[in-house]
DNA sequence: GTCGAATTGAGAAAATATACCAGTTTTCAA
DNA sequence: TTGAAAACTGGTATATTTTCTCAATTCGAC
């Protein structure tokens, strides 16, 4: 939040975090960004992870969230966008639909708060999860 | 989310948890709802409060919010709604607009996901830190 | 009231995230 | 280049939140 005229400084461990959740789709939890990340640098720590992903998102580089489960997940795609969350797999994914532009600043006006960003996330049965339970039924 | 025919009963200890969650309009966490249901059960466990409104937000009685803090939040108004959470007080507050009811079966039909329900959540400054900060500014 | 099953209380344990600190690396001015 | 100050890291301890365990208690159908 606060930018205290601190510099930063582009270390290895950090340039491949950024790669790492910059390439992934599978909006990844910083568990499994570390395993990731030890291929290539296998002294990393988890701490680091955790220290450069809570960077980016403060910086807007990368978006938080938090999903059906206990632990928080990063998604590499900063761009708007919504996502759905499958209750069985517990996957994340994108959702290809144009971000509503005007809700912010109409809601805003409505409850007189100064609204900075909203979030939109689908809850259901992906597809493949579908599947496989109508086979089991 | 398994029903397996178990029977439930209604204990004290449910029945204090429901009555503090359905009033509340602070969206309180576990820890909190716990200190508000010991005023009336002085030997409650927190454990209980935790096992209780997991049992409710299983069977849609209420609703789990991912806040802005690790801390999970319970909203005992299960009527469809959304939220903004101030990222300075960290307060949630109810929005009073109307859901976007077609929105699961028009983004379902796109993904090809069964969605169930979606969430909205706005984020940003409430108009009491608002002004706070503008008398410091 | 009796009995079996569901639930509780208390604390241990698990899961996730952050703090701490000595040692290392980056950056930059000389 | 080089040297030094500051930023950053690894390893681990600690904090925080939630779940698990299990003996004891309570509920409710009979």
């Amino acid at each position: 939040m606060k930018k205290s005229g601190k510099k930063t400084r582009m270390t290895r461990q950090k340039k491949v975090i950024m790669e790492e959740i910059k390439k992934a789709c599978d909006h990844p939890d910083a568990d499994t960004l570390h395993s990731r990340v030890k291929k290539k640098l296998p002294r990393i720590s988890l701490a680091t992870v955790y220290r450069n992903l809570e960077d980016m998102a403060a910086q807007g580089a990368i978006i938080k969230l938090s999903g059906t489960t206990q632990r928080t997940r990063y998604d590499g795609n900063s761009h708007p966008h919504y996502h759905f969350h499958c209750l069985e797999c517990r996957e994340i994914e994108d959702i290809p639909v144009e971000p509503l532009e005007k809700l912010d600043q109409h809601v805003g006006h409505s409850v007189n708060h100064d609204i900075l960003w909203h979030r939109v996330d689908f809850f259901g049965i992906c597809s493949r999860c579908g599947d496989r339970t109508d086979r089991n039924a």
